[in-house]
DNA sequence: ATATTTAACGAAAACGTTTTCGTGTTGACA
DNA sequence: TGTCAACACGAAAACGTTTTCGTTAAATAT
């Protein structure tokens, strides 16, 4: 078991000083040809490779960024590191992954586990009981601290940073105004509380879209599910609700849901209740995952993405930190441009499928 | 925008050496009470933390793991993840993710990355690519380099290291020998290539299964599928290759899939052809992900415990580690138990559910 | 022949810690 | 009064790099 050999090391070996040593391996013309030739035939030899850590400390910058999710068993948050790791691999950055699991508290213990001086910026959607609590105060610490954070999805306006959203509005009403144009009459809605902000957003969206289409929101079809308990795996709770929902209200002709799970759960309900889809009932999700594509009849859902805001965020940062760099070598250090925070809106995407006519 | 205070600035501050503070914030009793107060009360004061880098190049070791997997978006894979870092976590550490995305080339390139310096141990499943090549070398490179790894579900005997697997084998007898109780005669199976290990271990079950219960296989119920394409994205051409394979073996009643998405597939392709599940025919599919439990009918599986094999994977590998550093006080560097090797077997469990009698 | 440039290399600092090994001051004790 | 612990602290090395700034010797210019 041979550790990995280090330039003092290949220095001892060759009767060379440290310095030389690195600086034949970096092509310094300092050194003269015969040394610089032979040293790097040793490097290679032992397979020499520059210690990450080492580096990471004198150039007091680690190439790596963490990312700080609520939840991995999920597609549309694995689908964004999928975005994030593609970016950074490619700009030379590795990718370090806490998870909050949706706590506060496991939150912040991941933040400051990252912030000192593991990693160089950070990526993060926000943990549902942050957003209830609205206590925000360490991303605005770990900013203070000159650490560049980039939220998505699961954003708020009481941080100034970098973000990266999905047009969670705009995407509702277009699937809303879609059931319509399908000949929807009576177009009800499954959402979340109201205080995870994409689900508040897509109501509004949903509401909005009704009356652009001059229907009068009817509030018995609209179905909240506190989703604060862990719904996948209390699944039967969902559908019992859903199945009195609908049976409070049998006009209904066309189902908008703000995630793919209720979508899913509404059509297996629906078609429990003897409806046909989508000619009883047509329904749209929200969230492209492996659910929509897979489920009889296959779902048609509003697409968020994934891939490309983790990609728009992974970028977004690597700029930034890029940025700063150059900065340092300016005359000015506070300059202006560091408060310009960038606010990219992923546009939504209709993927039609078999739930609508 | 407050850089992050050292012991340099506090030091320099309270107007000590920069030792007299850290042993101050460890409480050395070396240090009189009162200027252990002053100097805890200002380090609280200016929220100090050790940098992790700057204790990881001293102690050298990062207390961080790697993750290599071939794939993120993915509901195993991500279960593993999850596993793994809530063990990670609990015990002190960090999780930094490579993907390999089934490449060979990128499988190396990652490792690479992480071993110089970044990462104390690895956990990985083996790229598609990888096993075909049938070219292990960078991973005893790494292990050589004194860089334990675990390697978990795809594994293979040409390295030595820990490994964390499901018993595949079995699990597929038990999946068959429930087919065979609940009354199959004509039981078929749909698989991959043979070179993915877990796939052929699953096919051999399959055969046991079918051999203890005095049953002749027959090869026309043996469907291999070629997954070297992106089956995800080319789901017509899966459907249409079981489509043929039904049409072709019409006295099917009952199906081993060995992973949830042939099995879905397959429960769609059978209602097409007017078939009804369960009672026209079975079916099982392996690893309990989310299409599983969300299909209709909801597919009975066998599940892998993901969660559990990260868990334990990551649990192997800090017990390895944590060893070491003992190992290293000991008088022998080379002792035995270096060669140890543990191999730990997941048992599966079949979640019975709707398409199964 | 002397001054000056150039080539080739080494010493040392710095990044932020921890830890070992001094060192000076105090108080107790003979 | 002289000796010796005990106490409280500082200097410095080490982890592995990169980079600045010497330094030496040879080569060139004057």
């Amino acid at each position: 078991m041979k550790r990995k050999i280090t330039l003092k090391q290949i220095a001892r070996e060759l009767d060379v000083s440290i310095s030389t040593v690195s600086k034949a391996l970096s092509n310094s013309k300092e050194i003269s040809e015969d040394t610089t030739q032979k040293i790097q035939a040793f490097a290679k030899l032992y397979n020499y490779k520059a210690n990450n850590i080492a580096l990471s400390l004198k150039n007091r910058k680690t190439k790596t960024i963490g990312i700080l999710i609520p939840e991995i068993v999920h597609h549309f948050f694995s689908t964004v590191i999928r975005g994030i790791e593609r970016v950074a691999n490619r700009r030379g950055y590795n990718v370090i992954v806490g998870l909050s699991n949706e706590s506060f508290t496991k939150e912040i213990i991941n933040m400051e586990m990252l912030a000192n001086g593991s990693i160089d910026g950070i990526i993060l959607s926000i943990s549902k009981e942050t957003l209830l609590k609205q206590d925000y105060h360490h991303f605005n610490a770990t900013i203070n601290q000159g650490i560049p954070i980039v939220m998505f999805d699961r954003v708020v306006n009481e941080v100034d940073c970098d973000k990266v959203i999905v047009d969670d509005f705009n995407g509702a009403v277009k699937a809303v105004k879609k059931l319509v144009e399908n000949g929807c009459k009576n177009i009800a809605l499954i959402t979340t509380m109201d205080y995870v902000s994409v689900g508040r957003l897509r109501t509004q969206g949903y509401l909005e879209a009704l009356g652009l289409s001059g229907i009068e929101a009817n509030s018995n079809l609209i179905l909240k599910i506190d989703d604060s308990l862990d719904v996948e795996n209390h699944l039967d709770i969902l559908e019992t609700e859903i199945t009195q929902f609908f049976k409070a209200n049998p006009n209904i002709d066309g189902l908008f849901a703000v995630n793919e799970l209720y979508a899913v759960s509404a059509m297996k309900v629906a078609r429990k209740l003897g409806l046909t889809i989508p000619d009883d009932m047509q329904v749209i999700g929200f969230t492209d995952g492996v659910l929509s594509k897979h489920a009889t009849p296959s779902l048609t859902t509003v697409s968020q993405h994934g891939q490309k805001m983790g990609e728009q965020s992974a970028n977004l940062l690597i700029d930034r930190l890029e940025a700063e760099d150059n900065d340092n070598e300016q005359y000015f250090t506070n300059n202006p441009k560091d408060h310009d925070f960038i606010k990219v809106v992923i546009e939504t995407e209709i993927i039609e499928r078999e739930s609508t006519k």
